[in-house]
RNA sequence: GGGUUUGUAGCUCAGUUGGUUAGAGCGCUGCAUUCACAUUGCAGAGGUCCCUGGUUCGAUCCCAGGCAAGCCCACCA
């Protein structure tokens, strides 16, 4: 053995040994308890970061630690295609080549994506797999399989089967001048000063940007506590308009901020974002006035067909014409929405969706939590999960995004003659319009071929099927909600809805995962086990904090004081990264990247490295001397009180390890190994047995309590754990250590 | 602005179901060094447990208010 201990050159060799004894294979052993773990897919297209170290981790100690106490384990590799996130990144590379998304008809750009990612996925696996995590390769999956999306579309139907699919309007943010809508993320915000007008709105004087919008107010709201309109609320108010006398209901809502203008806002559902969330709120009508071609609708009569600034301009003129314009202020600085692409204004626009009605799904899985069927840990996270799901309100679950799994939805254009379709024509130029008009100047053919994106009425007539049903039809553009698939994922990974592998390892034994995707993941996964089969898809859920940089931050690129694992791991090792990691939170709060403990763990291996040295070299100095080393289970009753204290010692770690690791006290656990190998098993017995005259005796102790340690630890740092055991295990030990059992409390 | 969490040693974090001397790792100070390990050993310093009130025989822990910070969500008609 080396004086120092080498994790550069270790870790891998170990990691073959694993890998050729294929010890991480899930068996279906009818005499064995199944215990499984499915690992939250990271994006196939990114690169291992602390959240995934920490996640692996953790897991591995579970699957260790189960499979060692005689339970066969399963742990399910994937990667996730990351729907919006990916699309971002791979747009990002077409703007290098001076692209955009706009340059290729959906099918192109669909296979280009899958290409990128594919070309980049083996990334991300290859480092998970250097962490030494005990995964069953030959299981893997990706999100995109062909099995997911059968899944997803079999529930998809499901659902419409059950009446608890519908389409309804959804705000978005649509940009009139490209014809498409954008995500958050492309949303840039611009401070810009933009007129602000008060106007006479019935008793109330209000201040508005947007007063073309008018003609699509369906509330008036103040806030619930603000003296001056408390009256007003929940009556009717008769509102001179510029298209004559209308009604409106008065509604209060805290989002109004009562300092701002008046203390009066209109509502405008169809054209806000918080208006929208307010009509929600209060179930008003949405009004849309201004149409996918950035022009006023019918609805705002005589300004029917103007641009939007167009009509803000003559609406403000007749406002005043009327009296009903009070003054305006000039100097009113706001910020602005405007898209990435060509710095637009967005519009926010209701567009329609696909929805799906949980209240039939969420109560059973709020049930499930509440009487204890599945368990979260730590328990105050169960707060988030009932308050979540209590609030929950129906699911849009489209996006419009290309990369992700498309909606099987068919238009018939017959059927549908208003469709509005973007796409490419012959000439590679985006055309967009209705697919009536577009007909009479361009084939069916090349609309298909070319197509990017297409919306359909809320009313359109639609056929559910994975392939084409008939000529003339068109196949909705959205994707699904990657929340829609992922929720899937227990079922996916396990072969539902018949396979051997589902039977055996279904629901599965823990759900492990970072606390931030509670409310989209978690939940979404109980909801969708509950209703496909009748079974929360896990017993447990433990959550863990995040990994935040030195300075307390959430790590982002943009603060750039994001931490690289893979400038830690070659340094002071796996090992002591994950140990490191598991030692620095114990209640699933987020927590600073513990460095210290890191080095200190790093330490400790060397430490470890040095006891099994101690005992060897102890040992082969006895043997020249021709003095035999007893078998500790032959050992006679004369050892040493020393002896027996350490013994009792290594027993009560044993009950206390077993304790916290049930209740998923990792830290705890860790942290009783740590204090118990270096301060009592090295400062104390090693230093004493170093003067004892009865060496045999004690080396046969030693060895014993090492063996049993290596046995403890080694769920948690496996790889120095295992290189140990290949030089001080028995011959009537396992070659491996991960194939011995547990010690047993 | 709304929600939520946190505030314990120089730093990163445990812990206290309220009760004598509040813990770990790292860092720091002093000593040791052919003895498995300097990625070491021994010894030690260091804390009004954020502030103010309340409950209590007793509060760092429970309650209320304040201050500060982090995270999530909105970003304002």
């Amino acid at each position: 053995m080396e004086k120092q201990y080498n994790h550069r050159e270790v870790e891998p060799k170990i990691n073959d040994k694993w890998k050729n004894h294929d010890v991480f294979k899930g068996i279906i052993d009818p005499d064995k308890k199944p215990y499984t773990i499915i690992l939250p897919p990271p994006n196939a297209n990114g690169r291992l970061h602390m959240g995934h170290v920490l996640m692996c981790a953790i897991e591995d100690v579970l699957i260790r630690w189960k499979k060692m106490q005689g339970y066969s384990t399963l742990w399910v590799p994937g990667t996730d295609h990351a729907g919006f996130e990916t699309q971002i990144v791979y747009e990002k590379e077409l703007k290098k080549k001076d692209k955009s998304r706009f340059d290729y008809d959906r099918n192109t750009l669909y296979r280009n994506i899958w290409d990128f990612v594919q070309s980049n996925k083996h990334i991300i696996e290859e480092q998970i797999r250097g962490m030494g995590s005990g995964l069953d390769w030959s299981r893997y999956s990706f999100t995109l399989d062909d099995k997911v999306i059968k899944t997803v579309y079999d529930t998809f139907s499901k659902m419409i089967s059950d009446g608890l699919v519908y389409r309804d309007d959804y705000i978005v943010n649509y940009c009139p001048k490209c014809g498409t809508t954008f995500s958050d993320l492309e949303i840039d915000h611009i401070t810009r000063k933009d007129p602000l007008y008060y106007m006479k709105y019935g008793p109330f004087i209000l201040a508005t940007v947007r007063p073309e919008t008018k003609f699509g107010d369906t509330a008036v709201a103040v806030h619930p506590n603000d003296k001056r309109y408390k009256e007003y609320i929940g009556k009717e108010i008769e509102v001179e308009g510029l298209l004559g006398t209308f009604k409106l209901k008065v509604i209060g809502d805290s989002f109004v901020d009562p300092e701002f203008g008046t203390g009066v806002v209109k509502i405008t559902p169809a054209h806000d974002k918080n208006d929208y969330e307010a009509g929600r709120r209060h179930n008003l009508e949405i009004k849309s006035v201004i149409g996918l071609d950035g022009r006023m609708n019918d609805l705002a009569g005589p300004y029917a067909g103007m641009k939007i600034m167009e009509a803000r301009k003559k609406i403000v003129e007749d406002l005043n014409k009327k009296g009903l314009l009070v003054k305006i202020d000039e100097n009113y600085e706001h910020s602005v929405a405007v898209c990435y692409r060509g710095k637009h204004d967005i519009e926010p626009t209701v567009l329609p969706n696909w929805f799906v009605k949980v209240d039939p799904l969420k109560k059973p899985a709020l049930e499930a939590v509440k009487r204890g069927e599945v368990k979260i840990y730590p328990k105050w996270q169960e707060i988030t999960y009932i308050r979540w799901m209590e609030e929950m309100r129906d699911w849009p679950i489209s996006r419009q995004i290309v990369w992700g799994i498309r909606i099987p939805a068919w238009y018939n254009i017959n059927d549908n003659p208003d469709l509005i379709v973007n796409f490419l024509d012959k000439n590679g130029k985006v055309v967009f319009g209705k697919i009536s008009e577009l007909l009479k100047n361009y084939s069916f053919e090349e609309i298909e071929k070319g197509l990017q994106t297409l919306v359909a009425p809320k009313d359109a007539r639609y056929l559910i099927s994975e392939k084409k049903p008939k000529e003339y039809c068109l196949q909705e553009t959205d994707t699904f909600d990657t929340w829609f698939s992922s929720g899937h994922w227990p079922l996916v990974t396990l072969g539902y809805p018949a396979s051997d592998d589902f039977r055996y390892f279904y629901p599965t034994s823990v759900l492990e995962t970072g606390w931030e995707i509670i409310r989209f993941w978690v939940s979404r996964m109980i909801m969708l086990g509950i209703y496909l089969t009748g079974k929360p898809p896990f017993k447990d859920v433990y959550l863990h904090g995040l990994v935040r940089a030195f300075d307390n931050k959430k790590m982002s690129k943009s603060l750039g004081n994001v931490i690289d694992p893979l400038e830690f791991i070659p340094e002071y090792g796996a090992d002591a990264l994950r140990m490191g990691l598991i030692s620095g939170t114990a209640n699933g709060k987020d927590f600073a990247f513990p460095k210290d403990k890191v080095i200190a763990f790093r330490n400790f291996a060397n430490k470890l490295w040095n006891m099994s040295r101690f005992y060897l070299l102890m040992i082969e100095e006895m043997k020249s001397k021709g003095r035999d080393i007893k078998k500790y289970s032959d050992l006679d009753k004369n050892i040493l009180n020393t002896d027996r204290d350490i013994i009792n010692k290594l027993s009560e770690l044993i009950s206390s390890v077993d304790k916290a690791l049930s209740k998923y006290r990792f830290s705890e656990a860790a942290d009783n190994i740590y204090q118990f190998l270096w301060h009592e098993v090295a400062d104390r017995y090693i230093e004493d047995v170093k003067n004892r005259e009865d060496k045999d005796i004690a080396l046969s102790v030693l060895g014993y309590v090492l063996r049993e340690s290596m046995k403890i630890l080694h769920p948690f740092m496996p790889f120095v754990t295992e290189a140990i055991w290949e030089n001080i295990r028995e011959e009537s030990d396992s070659e491996l250590l991960i194939l011995e059992n547990y010690p047993r409390a």
